[in-house]
RNA sequence: GCCCCCAUCGUCUAGCGGCCUAGGACGACGCCUUCUCAAGGCGUAGAUCUCCGGUUCGAAUCCGGAUGGGGGUACCA
């Protein structure tokens, strides 16, 4: 039994990484860590068209800041270095070579217009797309002769007109396609660059990739890839095309109508285990119905079998609460630092700190809305949320104005002027509260007062 | 159009032929606690298990079809 081997291959085509492939990544890694097997990154970067600068990089960094390590890939490198398939162009030429020699893939020198025109042709008849097998009749001598002598060409796969391509995918079991509905797929652009599904094929091949999980918007184009593995003579790895994660309106997640990369995420002050809990809640139950659960916990009890067929909605109401959890799992001082991480051009004092967060930790989903509920703290209130009622504050302004400052006597000493002047005391508290810290909502007002100070609450209750 | 995948509360799901008059979580709502808001505790509403056939003594669970949703259909991944 060989050791199990996973990868994801983003491409540097975007921003970061995409949420749905940090999905993708942990899946991965959880199974190969399950069966004690290794998770590699591998990069993609075929297209040069939407080659993105920085790319790469950024990918990396949200994988690491996700806690989603890789025993291999581009940064760390590894027995199959190098991971950068942009790196390997000598590899897949070799390969489709190979193909065309034994007459599984041949030249093609159509042009670009000719194939839009065929199309459009196609598309007239109601006929599927598909490439017409023009230069699959030319002559292999003649056709190697052209490509050798500077002619522009690609590679394309010689499909079989009959025939049935099955394979078994351990998420939703054999799945099968006609031979004579699949395109003659490019493997090699006229740029000398593979195509995907060359460039896929061959490097997992070499890497020794045990099994293939990826999303399922590639189970139509795995057929092509079984057929490159028959054709190579290779041993196929086995398949998993897990769910795709979706907008609130069932389309494919798309940064048109969601926030998708990771970076996105960390900005609005998400804990990378919540993010990493809720990705595996849309991918699998843990057994028992918890909800809550690391990623280690995951590693032990995780099974391809058993994740989900359908596609599920990508609802950050539900990160959101798995975001509070997290927190109030966590120590003042580790929240502090998270905090303190956050907000990273501000200078916030530690012992202040420390102080606030026993007020504000059961108040916060997110690290983004510390400043909203701890902001008077650090300053004044620009503005009041509503304007005061001059005589509610004036008692309570009385009360503290005359008492210890701690919290059992400023109780006391509020409850009683309330008492005697004849307001409820929750009205004199919510005065306070305004007054104090610009909104009627907050950390309890006392312990708030103990933390600000005699005298800077006496000079927000007078200068308003 | 063609090919493929999928289908249980608004959302994420449990369920793998009788234990289901369908369980849990988020969200919503209510109550308790309370100086506000949370957190916490307790509760309520919310699903004719998409529909129609079939198999079976018995189906959310198995089979077929329909419908709906999604994905693919590039010298993009």
């Amino acid at each position: 039994m060989s050791i199990v081997r996973t990868r994801i291959a983003p491409s540097p085509t975007g921003q970061d990484l995409h949420i749905g492939n940090a999905y993708t990544a942990l899946i991965n890694y959880v199974f190969a860590k399950k069966n004690n097997g290794q998770f590699i990154i591998r990069i993609e970067d075929t297209d040069r068209t939407r080659f993105v600068e920085g790319s790469e990089a950024r990918i990396l960094e949200s994988l690491r800041w996700l806690g989603i390590p890789h025993d291999e890939g581009p940064d760390n490198g590894g027995p199959y270095a190098p991971y950068r398939q942009s790196e390997r162009l000598d590899i897949y030429k070799k390969y489709a070579e190979e193909l065309i020699a034994k007459g599984h893939a041949y030249y093609c020198f159509c042009t670009p217009e000719r194939l839009a025109e065929m199309r459009q042709d196609q598309e007239a008849k109601h006929l599927p797309p598909m490439y017409d097998g023009l230069c699959k009749k030319l002559d292999p001598k003649e056709a190697k002769k052209r490509a050798a002598g500077g002619e522009k060409h690609v590679i394309r796969l010689n499909v079989p007109d009959d025939g049935v391509s099955t394979f078994h995918d351990i998420i939703r079991g054999d799945i099968s396609f006609e031979n004579k509905l699949i395109d003659d797929q490019v493997l090699l652009k006229s740029d000398g660059f593979p195509t995907y599904h060359l460039g896929v094929v061959v490097d997992d091949h070499i890497m020794k990739i045990t099994h293939i999980i990826r999303g399922e918007e590639w189970i139509s184009s795995t057929p092509k890839h079984i057929l490159l593995y028959q054709f190579f003579g290779w041993e196929l790895p086995q398949f998993a095309h897990a769910s795709l994660l979706r907008n609130p309106d069932k389309s494919k997640l798309s940064k048109r109508k969601n926030p998708v990369w990771v970076s996105d995420y960390k900005t609005k002050g998400y804990l990378p285990e919540a993010i990493k809990n809720y990705l595996a809640t849309m991918a699998w139950a843990y057994p028992g119905g918890k909800d809550i659960f690391t990623v280690l916990e995951m590693t032990q009890k995780f099974t391809l079998e058993a994740v989900q067929t359908t596609a599920p909605i990508f609802d950050t109401e539900k990160l959101r609460w798995m975001n509070g959890e997290y927190l109030r799992m966590k120590s003042d001082a580790e929240i502090k630092d998270l905090i303190k991480n956050f907000y990273t051009d501000e200078k916030l004092d530690d012992a202040l700190l420390i102080n606030i967060l026993p007020l504000i930790k059961d108040r916060m989903k997110l690290l983004s809305e510390f400043k909203s509920l701890a902001g008077f703290f650090f300053e004044r209130p620009r503005e009041l949320e509503r304007p005061l009622q001059e005589s509610a504050l004036k008692i309570g302004r009385d009360a503290l104005n005359n008492c210890d400052w701690n919290h059992d006597a400023m109780e006391k000493s509020i409850r009683e002027a309330a008492e005697k002047g004849n307001v409820k005391a929750k009205d004199v508290f919510m005065e306070l509260r305004v007054a104090v810290t610009g909104k009627t909502v907050g950390p309890p007002l006392l312990e708030s007062l103990e933390i600000l100070g005699k005298d800077e609450t006496l000079k927000r209750l007078t200068t308003k």
